[in-house]
DNA sequence: AACACGGTTGACCATCTAGTCAAGATTGTT
DNA sequence: AACAATCTTGACTAGATGGTCAACCGTGTT
């Protein structure tokens, strides 16, 4: 029987309390080490819990990485979600970018650990893929279709303007190790100057 | 003792033969489930191999992915290395960007054995980024650099520039999965259109 | 205080994994 | 053919790792 996806009982302090402290926990290791090269040790060790007692909330290492990534998939749609086919095109647009470059900064071990997820052929995330994701992308390639159509922005393929998107504002996150070492760690922060460029980027290139 | 990095004795036909099998099954499953998460079995059972006899050959796991990385780190700098500041600005930008789109459309595994290791905190390659790419990272900004002060390109960080140009780039390889599973595997390839895009993306970008 | 339930853990187990080794098979050289 | 060097492997070991369990501790309720 699971312990954490039966919604019938209520949670109690401790409860809440530790599974709050094993997921945190979980995702620092798991975004640093991806899914096989995190031990369960290292989780307890990371919450200042015993084995054991990890065990007691979780029926294992994998409904661990599940619970974590379940909760980060809910999320991750949002900003997408949120571009409104009725507003200007270019704003929608830029904040869409904004906000996923926001993300990207402000919980980048959830951009790891989604990253790992993916670079390693995404065996955990398929179905999120080719279902909520894949239907929310075709729909909104479809409003950045009609928009470029009305001349409101620069053509371009709607899709690999996404991915784009994506691959801009997650290699902060995801690539963070890089810049830092070949920007010279204590100089610049890898982050500093982002939104200044995805800014000039973005508005350059949507500009028709 | 070292068995592979001895360059004094030269090498039998089945030592290349060999050394070669494992190396390229290594990478297929080193670049697909990271290092930890690959197993010396699995990689002798790839290369069609015993596990004793693929340490007869190399050291250790770690040796055999030493090797791996140092083969990767020489080719990856070439692409950089070849701007030459004496040509046409865009001519020689929009080179390396269909160099590295390329590469990373010829080279997926690599592309993707790269990013485990980046997305992980790149423990194995501190001194390469640190040292030789940081050099000549910053040898072609300052190269950039000039050129955007002569006006010949728009004006941008150019190390900003470079990192959107290896996230662009890269992403079709490293997020191949997503882009697979999104767009519907069986319709198109990833990388269908991801030349034409980017050759849009920047001539609009770099042209004042 | 006493009870029940939730919470915690040391000790343990089965399995996996990196690496060893000695013995045997193959190949190249004379 | 005979010998040495190279190559190959089944069987093994030590340690790591995911997970279990029975016993013990803490907390809230009556």
């Amino acid at each position: 029987m699971s312990k954490t996806t039966s919604p019938s009982k209520p949670q109690t302090r401790i409860q809440k309390r530790n599974i709050m402290i094993i997921l945190d926990a979980a995702l620092e290791v798991f975004s640093t080490y991806g899914f096989r090269g995190t031990t369960l040790d290292q989780i307890a060790r990371q919450a200042g819990l015993s084995k054991p007692n990890v065990l007691y909330y979780f029926d294992g290492k994998e409904a661990i990485h599940l619970a974590l990534l379940s909760q980060l998939l809910e999320t991750w749609l949002d900003p997408l979600r949120a571009i409104d086919p009725q507003g200007d095109p270019k704003t929608e647009l830029m904040r869409y970018i904004r906000h996923k470059l926001q993300m990207s900064r402000d919980f980048p071990r959830e951009s790891r650990l989604f990253a790992n997820e993916i670079v390693q052929g995404a065996p955990r995330m398929e179905a999120f893929l080719q279902g909520d994701l894949r239907h929310l992308v075709d729909e909104k390639a479809s409003v950045i279709q009609v928009w470029m159509e009305e001349g409101k922005l620069t053509r371009l393929d709607p899709f690999h303007l996404i991915f784009s998107i994506w691959a801009l504002t997650q290699h902060y996150a995801d690539f963070e190790a890089q810049i830092r070492l070949v920007r010279g760690s204590n100089i610049v922060q890898p982050h500093d100057g982002s939104e200044d460029f995805l800014d000039q980027v973005f508005q350059k290139l949507l500009t028709p």
